[in-house]
DNA sequence: GTCTATAGGCCGATAGAC
DNA sequence: GTCTATCGGCCTATAGAC
């Protein structure tokens, strides 16, 4: 379960913490088969069975690093949600401008969710990469219902699916960062997710044709 | 290079084909250090040592599964480029939707190259598979810009950007597809690429608002 | 072209001293 | 809580018979 009850760890012992860190990156960067407890230990500088000292074994390791990583986004996230602006029809902008900023500002652990979905590593860390994927999925389609009550258009467009397509394009400008220096056409917005973000939420609002 | 260059390689033995298919399920579902030697030769009913007899190493036979799944997916949206609709305003639309369906009829491959595109597994390997979205991109960028000179709206839209926007959309959808299943909200569209094609263009042109 | 056997290395994990 | 030393296993890759 997404750690809402705000009980403080007991502060961890810098050893331990130095550890997590280092798998953090490592398992965020190479997954969890690549990534190796030696190469963690050496960027932690501790001693191999320092690590086991501290974690039952590596999926342990694996499960709190991961853990961790979804409660920094999902906190984020909570932050973000409680700030929004009082106009519904900004509120939905606004959200999605900050989720990729959320994304954006916590590149290792969101990638590390990413792998976590992508392979089978274990069946608790997909069940939490999961809850937080649902939990934002449903914050968005509630902004959605709200903005839409507001225009009263009851339009047909299911505010599911919308609210997928706003996820899927601040996921995808995430993990396209790597390659979109590669892609000349589209240089513009690398540097810019705020543009990204503006231009994106006003086409799909508007539309391709009707645009200003 | 992608081949365009349509020369048949020269029928490949059994035994290194029956190598090849083993070696693209391994690596797709598992990444290129998580696959093992062992598991392909076991699959492929031969034996270890036949499979350094047919490839170098492990990274050689990598690269000609990566460059096959390349291929495949290259040919196969080359195929739908030649079969479009006259009317410019439909190329784009059936482009689309038929794009997404080429990434769903070879999704191990298809995997393989968005695997490909995250790790950093070869320098090779990742030219290879950037050419490749490059290329779709390109094509895509094209088809919009076609679309949008008929309808000479010229609206200050990039077309970069809404190519970007669609080729983000059906590659999400395709990533997205193991997790589908667990968002009830969204379940209409999970055995429906079609559907999902449909209603995402159709949002983009008309726009949110503007929808009939 | 296919095999068995094995070399040599890195892995996760543990034992046991301090 | 931290360490060095080590075990057993799986890994990539090779040697050499057929």
């Amino acid at each position: 379960m997404l750690t809402n009850t705000k009980t403080k760890e007991p502060a961890l012992h810098k050893g331990a913490q130095s550890i997590l860190n280092a798998a953090l990156s490592f398992f965020s960067e190479k997954g969890f088969k690549s990534a190796s407890i030696n190469e963690i230990a050496k960027k932690a500088e501790v001693s191999k069975a320092n690590i086991y000292h501290h974690f039952k074994s590596k999926e342990c390791l694996y499960q709190q690093v991961l853990e961790e990583a979804c409660d920094r986004l999902f906190t984020s996230l909570n932050t973000v949600e409680k700030s929004l602006p009082a106009r519904p029809e900004d509120r939905l902008k606004t959200f999605f401008s900050e989720h990729l900023q959320c994304l954006l500002r916590y590149p290792v652990s969101t990638n590390l969710i990413k792998r976590e979905l992508m392979d089978n590593n274990s069946i608790d860390g997909r069940l939490l990469a999961k809850e937080l994927f649902s939990e934002i999925f449903s914050k968005i389609i509630l902004l959605v219902q709200e903005s839409q009550g507001v225009q009263k258009s009851s339009n047909g467009i299911d505010a599911p699916l919308l609210a997928f397509i706003l996820v899927g394009m601040n996921m995808f400008f995430f993990e396209s960062q790597g390659i979109l220096k590669y892609l000349p056409q589209v240089n513009d917005f690398v540097d810019s997710p705020e543009f990204y973000s503006e231009e994106v939420f006003d086409l799909l609002i508007e539309g391709f044709k009707c645009k200003t």
